[in-house]
DNA sequence: AGCCTATTCTTGTCAGACAAACAGTCAAGG
DNA sequence: CCTTGACTGTTTGTCTGACAAGAATAGGCT
């Protein structure tokens, strides 16, 4: 295939390398989850680098989240950690889509087909605990004179109660994003209203529907309401939306 | 609700306050696309911090996927970069993973579901040379002998192309992550068969189905194939699989 | 103009240093 | 006995200065 079976030199900073035993070592169960870490000290003996390097690795590791700390200052060694990853992920799909040049309705869309499809699993199989934490936010919503800030937070909680109930990981990792990436919008769009409260006793209404749908095991109806309930949302106050 | 009202006192380290006011300034556009960062030495003056400060924020953007660079030794500075981004995020979800915190199968599912609708997006509109395309990617695939890599080269190329028929920037961009994540799983189950070849006829078959349904137009019928494909392949499989 | 060379610039890496915080010990005092 | 304070060693966070290697640039020569 090629004349010479030459290939370029690979070099790479001494940090990646050092990075990459450890993630591997890390991902791979070699080093358990829950154990400190060397002390940088011993680490430059290990991978026989200065210190300069390996703590260049560790800020890429404590970045991808497999490394607890990192976020506050502290005289303990980062421990092997999973309780960040998520998290990690998250925020690195939120750039993707940030940076994406992702057209406002791209985005709605795919929260419709991911929200829907779990909609039809949490009525399929329903999680009473759910169910309960979806009732509470909707308790909340409905309380007189709720200032949007708070109406919103309540939003989000029911959305993602009911998400939750449907048990899949990944569906609630990729939701959370676009939740997070819609939030701003819709926080707008509310805000601006001088008169929100006819808009705010629809959607309770809407969201009533839906937990009820839900609660019926009625999945495809629960799929309908949301669409139309977001899709609505949307259309009608689109004027307000940045982009 | 707390008795005191007293909170920690929040110290964070001088590179993770840089790194976030770098990717602020990256992720709201103030730093456009491709624009190279400072230099090192002009980014100390700016910040007031040292050096080692500003390499080790550098280095947790360049893991976020923010920052190009950082995987080769280059005297180039670092440009400002949205390409690296999805196989950050691949790779994080990758880890996510590897760790547990989310299952294969949720994976999976999520995969399937954008990609049917994908599929039937594209089978509703169909898009002549994404088409075009697809069949080359399957032309290779149908090459005799053709290595594993290469095949699974040419796979991705294939869902790829008609996932990109449909237009949905989100659904592309999440797409594009899932499949960096499973990229790993898929080619070491491949990797460990001792005869691939029965196996990769019979997904080359599944492909010119696939690909025959969108070009009938037949959009369900596109979506059951495909998932038919993943699951089978999964279901048969996952005892080579790790976790 | 085109080419070659010297200089400068930038990054990657190292060594050494210091401050702050933490854990542990230990003595003094209630 | 328990609390307080002082002392010590360890670890991380940060800074400074230095050097090598590659890349860019300026300048001179043909």
């Amino acid at each position: 295939m090629t004349g010479s079976g030459f290939a370029p030199v690979e070099r790479a900073p001494l940090s990646l390398l050092v990075s990459r035993q450890l993630r591997e070592a890390i991902v791979s169960g070699d080093l358990a989850l829950g154990t400190p870490l060397p002390t940088e000290k011993e680490l430059t003996e290990q991978f026989a680098v200065s210190r300069t390097t390996i703590r260049e690795a560790l800020r890429i590791l404590q970045a991808e989240g497999l490394l607890s700390g990192g976020d506050t200052v502290s005289t303990k060694r980062p421990t092997v950690s999973s309780e960040h990853t998520v998290s990690s992920a998250a925020r690195a799909l939120e750039s993707v889509l940030r940076l994406g040049e992702v057209p406002l309705p791209d985005l709605i869309d795919l929260r419709l087909l991911l929200e829907g499809a779990a909609l039809e699993d949490a009525a399929a199989h329903p999680d009473p605990e759910a169910l309960a934490d979806a009732r509470e936010a909707l308790a909340v919503m409905s309380v007189p004179g709720i200032d949007v800030d708070a109406f919103h937070a309540a939003d989000v909680s029911f959305h993602i109660a009911l998400v939750g109930a449907a048990g899949n990981r990944a569906h609630h990792l990729v939701l959370g994003v676009l939740r997070d990436a819609l939030a701003g919008h819709l926080l707008a769009a509310l805000s601006e209203m001088e008169h929100p409260e006819p808009v705010l006793a629809r959607l309770i209404d809407e969201h009533t529907a839906i937990l009820a749908a839900v609660e019926d095991g009625d999945g495809a109806s629960a799929r309908d309401l949301v669409c139309a309930h977001v899709r609505g949302f949307y259309a009608a106050h689109a004027g307000t939306m940045p982009s």
